[in-house]
DNA sequence: AATGAAAGCTTAACGCC
DNA sequence: GGCGTTAAGCTTTCATT
């Protein structure tokens, strides 16, 4: 197996422990996840810094409570653009604060939308918008009735 | 409107930067938000354990790059159940590894899946598995191309 | 609810292996 | 790459208001 990796080196089975820990609590204490693997608290923090500075971390967040706070009307919103100018519809798209993602699909449309906002109203006001936008040339809408799951985290189990 | 709210009082303006700031960054001191909203630490550290609590703040996260760690299939799957079950039928698809998101969608079809995978392989098994799933009638996949935007923030300045 | 102060941990930087 | 040490900073508790 050849060596065809840019700088980033590959990680190890110490590196895939700490992303795991990591993953499922972000808060966990350096000195903690050196007490668990075994290892001295100064080589955690180094490794953790490393994955941190080559991206395998992109950044820590609190996990909110969408409905608590009121912002649980989630739609999934198709859009189909004028020929090859997809790409460019989706940085644009991907600029409004109700859009939490933009995919480029495959099938009768372009791309996909995850729209999330606080009530029918704003995604009706949305959809408008969408239908003005340069690029769109038409949509399809599905509400979500009810998020059974909803859970950004990676399997790093590889099967 | 009757008061069936558990215990949980409506949180304030505080409460909301607290948020605000806990959800750009997981990590951030206590101390370091109580300079930044000239309150003493003591009271950010009750607040944040009262948020906690009440479930507005639900978990803590490192998010990882799944380009980097390979993990970077996505397709979106719409299911079409048999009568009346999809509630059930969504429970159980959530149960799989693959399956990221979930959803009961308005539309021609029933469910809405979200589904990450490392190859394409691993996308075509799943989809086996899935058409041999008790009460799934029919499906219909549109696999993600490219990832224009993905982020699963709240956006809590409300307008 | 909010606070200052004190005790116990944690992080981050250093030099050594 | 991994480690122990250490200073600075952080969290957590508690008595006070």
């Amino acid at each position: 197996m050849s060596d065809h990796e840019h700088t980033s080196t590959h990680i190890d089975e110490v590196d895939r422990s700490i992303l795991k820990i990591l993953q499922s609590d972000g808060r966990t204490a350096l000195s903690e996840i050196a007490r668990r693997l075994d290892m001295g608290s100064a080589t955690i923090h180094e490794r953790v810094r490393s994955l941190e500075e080559q991206g395998y971390i992109r950044e820590y967040r609190a996990i909110l409570d969408p409905k608590l706070l009121g912002i649980d009307q989630v739609a999934f919103v198709q859009v189909e653009t004028t020929a090859g100018r997809f790409s460019e519809v989706a940085e644009r798209l991907a600029e409004h604060r109700e859009v939490q993602e933009v995919h480029e699909i495959t099938g009768d449309f372009d791309l996909l939308l995850k729209v999330r906002v606080e009530e029918t109203d704003d995604l009706s006001e949305f959809l408008s918008k969408l239908g003005e936008s340069d690029g769109v040339r038409k949509s399809s809408t599905n509400v979500s009735l009810r998020t059974v799951k909803e859970d950004g985290r990676l399997d790093l189990n590889g099967q």
